[in-house]
DNA sequence: TGTACATCAGTGAACGCGCGTTCACTGATGTAC
DNA sequence: TGTACATCAGTGAACGCGCGTTCACTGATGTAC
C-alpha cells in the first residue's frame, strides 16, 4: 500500500502493528491475539516488533488505548445525536438527561457493534494487571469514564440531580451499562439480534438513570 | 488424606480434580488453570484425568458448575439474613424488597470475597463458547439467575412492582450487579478495601432497585 | 555531486517453555468358580 | 477359602504446537565531508 512495496524496511511498522492488533481483535476476539499472529498479519518477522515496543504487552496496551479512544468517540457521537433531538426551548434538565443517556447508549452500542474492540479496550481496565506497583502516573481517568463523570456533573448543573444524589452516582451508572455490555457481548445474550440488544440496552440505561433519584421507599 | 496413602489407584480422582480446579482458581485466578497444573496439584499424571473427563474443557465446566452453585448458595444466605431482619408486621413489599436486595448483595459479596470462584462460575456464562450448536438442552436457567427471576416475581406478588415494571426487569438488575462485580473484581476498583466495595455495592443495588419503578420524567 | 560510514530497521534461526492429547503399558481391584 | 482372570484406574514417555524472547546478522537509509 505504501509507495515502495517489497522494501526491506517496512517504513511504518509501529502503526501497522497497532492496526494489526485492532484487526485481529475485531475479527477473532482478544483471545486470538499473539505477537506472532500480529507480525504474521503485517508480513514481518516476529522479533521486528521489538524495534518499536518493549514487549508484546506494550504493543497490546498501545492498541487498547486506541480502542478506548474509539469507544469514547462513539459515546460522544451518540451524545451529540441525542442532544440534537432536544429542543432548545426544553428545560436544561432534558438536555442533561439526553447527554447522560448518550453516554450510556454509546457505550452499549459500541460494545454490541464492535465486541472485539470493546474487549480490547477493557484490557486497560485493570490499572496494573501485571501486579507491578505502577508508580507511573497513568492516574489520568480513561476518556470513556470521564465522559460519564462530566455528564453526571451536567445533571447537577441542570438541576436534574441533587448534589447528594450525585455522590458515587458514577458507580451504579457504569455498573449497569458495563454489566449489560458484558452480558450482551460475552454472556447469555450474545446470540441475540442487535435490535433486541439495543432495546434491552436502552431499557437498562433508562432504569439506572431513573434510579439515581432517591425517593420514597425506606 | 484417604485411608490408603500412596496407592497406585487414587480412588477418588474425579472429585479431587474438581477440587483442584477450585483451589487453583481461588488462589491464582482462572488464568492459571491448566490440565497439567490441576493434575500436578492432585499428584497424578496429566492423562489420568481422561479416565473421568472427555477433555480439559469438560473438567473445567464441571468445576464451574460447582462454583456457580456456591454463588447461588451465597445469594440464598444473604437473602435469608436480610429477610430475618424484616418484621412480620411490616408490609409484604418490605420483605420482597429485602429478598431482591439479598439476591444482589449476595452476588456482589461472593464476587468480592471469592473473585477466583466468581470468575470460574462465569465460564458457564457463555452458553456454548466453543461455537458448537449446543443442541444439548442445558437450556435450564442457571441457579443464580433463577433466584433473581423468583425475587422479581415476588416483588410483583407483594405489590412492590407492577406487572408492566416487571417486564425485562431482570436485565437492568443483573447488569448493574454483574457490572459492579466485574468492576470490583477485574476493574479499576479491584484494589479497594472490602468495606469500600461493600458500601458501593450496596449503593448500586439500591439505585437499580429504585430505578425499576417507572415514574415521572419523560 | 559523490563517496564513506554510522545508524537504523529489518531478517533468520534458535532457545526453552508449558500446553492438551495420544499411545502402549502396568499395577490394583474385585468377581466367578 | 483360594485362585484365575477380566476390568478398571492409573503411569510414563512422547507427539506436535504455538508461544515470547534472544542472538548475531544484513540490507537500507541518510548524514558528513
Amino acid at each position: 500500500m505504501a509507495t515502495t512495496e517489497e522494501t526491506y524496511h517496512h517504513g511504518d511498522l509501529r502503526p501497522a502493528l497497532i492496526d494489526a492488533v485492532l484487526e485481529i481483535a475485531r475479527d477473532g476476539g482478544v483471545e486470538h491475539l499473539s505477537l506472532r499472529a500480529v507480525t504474521r498479519l503485517v508480513g514481518v518477522a516476529p522479533n521486528a516488533a521489538y524495534r518499536h515496543f518493549d514487549d508484546f504487552r506494550a504493543l497490546t496496551v498501545a492498541a487498547a488505548l486506541v480502542a478506548q479512544d474509539r469507544l469514547a468517540a462513539a459515546m460522544r457521537e451518540q451524545t451529540s445525536a441525542l442532544l440534537a433531538q432536544v429542543d432548545s426551548a426544553q428545560p436544561a434538565a432534558d438536555a442533561a438527561i439526553a447527554r447522560l443517556r448518550g453516554v450510556g447508549l454509546g457505550y452499549i452500542h459500541f460494545a454490541i457493534a464492535e465486541p472485539g474492540w470493546f474487549a480490547l479496550a477493557l484490557l486497560t481496565f485493570d490499572p496494573n494487571s501485571s501486579g507491578e506497583p505502577s508508580v507511573t502516573v497513568d492516574a489520568q481517568v480513561p476518556p470513556p469514564f470521564q465522559l460519564l463523570l462530566d455528564a453526571l456533573d451536567g445533571m447537577v448543573e441542570a438541576g436534574a440531580l441533587s448534589p447528594t444524589e450525585r455522590e458515587h452516582a458514577e458507580w451504579p451508572c457504569w455498573s449497569a451499562v458495563h454489566g449489560f455490555a458484558d452480558i450482551a457481548t460475552r454472556g447469555p445474550l450474545q446470540r441475540q439480534p442487535a435490535e433486541v440488544l439495543s432495546a434491552l440496552g436502552a431499557h437498562v440505561v433508562d432504569r439506572i438513570i431513573a434510579g439515581l433519584h432517591q425517593h420514597q421507599h425506606r
